[in-house]
DNA sequence: CTTGACCTTCCCGTGACTGGAACCCCTATC
DNA sequence: GATAGGGGTTCCAGTCACGGGAAGGTCAAG
């Protein structure tokens, strides 16, 4: 199938196809005229690396998560601890972004929000050093 | 005060206060020997900028409070727009890495991860189609 | 024969920097 | 005066994972 059906089939972007075989992902074989011809193999790894990235694996994570799909004799140990590594970085992530929304949240509500050009946003914006909020 | 000072006045790496002042974000004078030369009110923009980075805010939006900032006529009610907002990408960040957090806890629970092959992640990877999970 | 949809490669741009090369300036020491 | 070092400067390239668009080849239909 050409480049658009796998597209369709897989969910990416045809742009997004033509990267993964630039850095070496996918290799599907090439028609008489210069068309890439994707196989069903083809599609069915399109689909997973979509998978993959919507879970938020980087690319590099897929690569290595795509090698261990197509090793028939991976331990599933190896792929949990992929997996694992990837929700420890999540967490990390919504850690990291709560502390972000407590603190501005509280900065939010103590901003009266009207006309006056007292603000207590910028104020802390601006303040000299960084305290313990 | 010459780069490396304003660097460790305000936190931010010397590139990063080049690369600032490149987009316009701050204006320092030069000396004679073509030195970038920082007043206090330039670093204390720094230490400002710095903070609203660390916060989260875009450099579009750390452009827009840093011009509230230095109106003295602002409405408080323009900061607190931009907080918002801010607040609301941040909500809708943890919310998105909140359900990815509960799929992908969801398949490492049901992994085994021992040295036998047959993993589950791997499975709902290369599933043919998605489904609610 | 032309139209239009598809395909190809190539290059530039994104955000917010970071690293490195090549070179200038200033002070201190031998 | 030479040199060493620790500043500073500019410019170029790379990051990540693509997306946009140009210039041009290919194919099926009317």
């Amino acid at each position: 199938m050409n480049i658009k059906d796998a597209a369709a089939a897989s969910g990416l972007p045809a742009k997004t196809i033509r990267y993964y075989e630039e850095i070496g992902l996918i290799r599907p074989v090439r028609s008489e005229n210069g068309y890439r011809d994707f196989s069903e193999a083809d599609a069915h790894k399109l689909t997973f690396l979509a998978r993959a990235r919507g879970l938020g694996f980087a690319i590099e994570d897929c690569r290595a998560l795509l090698a261990l799909w197509e090793d028939r004799d991976r331990a599933s140990a190896d792929v949990k601890r992929l997996a694992e590594a990837h929700l420890d970085e999540i967490d990390r992530k919504i850690a990291q972004l709560s502390g972000l929304r407590a603190s501005l949240s509280d900065l939010v509500s103590r901003c009266h929000g009207d006309g006056r050009p007292d603000c207590p946003i910028l104020t802390d914006l601006a303040r000299k050093q960084t305290g313990a909020s």
